[in-house]
DNA sequence: ATTTTATTTGCAAATCATTCTCATTTACTT
DNA sequence: AAGTAAATGAGAATGATTTGCAAATAAAAT
């Protein structure tokens, strides 16, 4: 059984997001791809991103000191970042109330699309030094 | 009755952003003031907000398009992006949940410092167009 | 299968926000 | 007025991201 020939690096960085939890960003997602395609260029990471986000396949989820977040997750979820290790890390046992969106609309006027709660402070294993 | 001599250009650039709701970013800051300080340098903004972060005097609430954007109110408070023209607007009707963090913590063992809630869409007006 | 056409990629240069260096200026202290 | 410390301006340096372009790869047409 072949893999396909069709998009492989492209096929190849989808992958990497998907089937991890550790938000990485597009330089992350290049030194994880290196072992299978050495000779994969950082800006074809970049240029795949993009495309992805803009497929909605992909969010960006954070931006920490000043180097973006991805994440293969769809359905909106909560984010805690470590202000020390710099971890970006799924809270999956939480929901984000659904009334809030309806809440800020209402008070606003504006049309929600997408809402996001995020968490700063140390992880655990940053909390117990 | 004279202004202080003292830390003019700082100031100036913390009033700039006390005096506005506009979360702007460091170059908007320094468009602000060039009519009352028509010779201050990109680096001062720079360098007193990030002299105002660290003594929590000021926050950054929000990186779009890859440009930070600030805050000077601490009180923490829920935002509103439009993906079309990029403002960065108060909730202040809205409050964010006091359980939240608690519930952070306890599904995680993170030790959770700030929160932030986000909500990204279109703007009155750029949702009637 | 071979030619044609469109898409993807690597590389290096370009861009843009932010930070840093260093010489100068400003304000405070004596 | 002279000395000292902090703040500033200007521009160079940095680092993340984007872009231009030519080469490689894949898809479509023959």
């Amino acid at each position: 059984m072949e893999a396909a020939k069709q998009f492989r690096k492209r096929n190849a960085i989808l992958a990497c997001l998907q089937g991890t939890t550790s938000h990485p960003s597009a330089e992350m997602v290049y030194e994880m791809l290196q072992k299978e395609h050495p000779d994969i260029s950082l800006a074809t990471v970049y240029r795949n991103l993009a495309r992805f986000k803009s497929q909605g396949l992909v969010n960006s989820v954070a931006t920490v000191h000043g180097v973006e977040r991805f994440d293969a997750m769809t359905h909106p979820h909560v984010h805690f970042i470590c202000s020390s290790c710099d971890a970006v890390i799924d809270l999956p046992q939480m929901e984000i109330p659904e009334s809030l969106s309806a809440e800020a609309e209402a008070s606003s006027g504006c049309r929600v699309q997408d809402c996001r709660l995020t968490f700063t402070g140390l992880c655990g294993k940053c909390a117990s030094k």
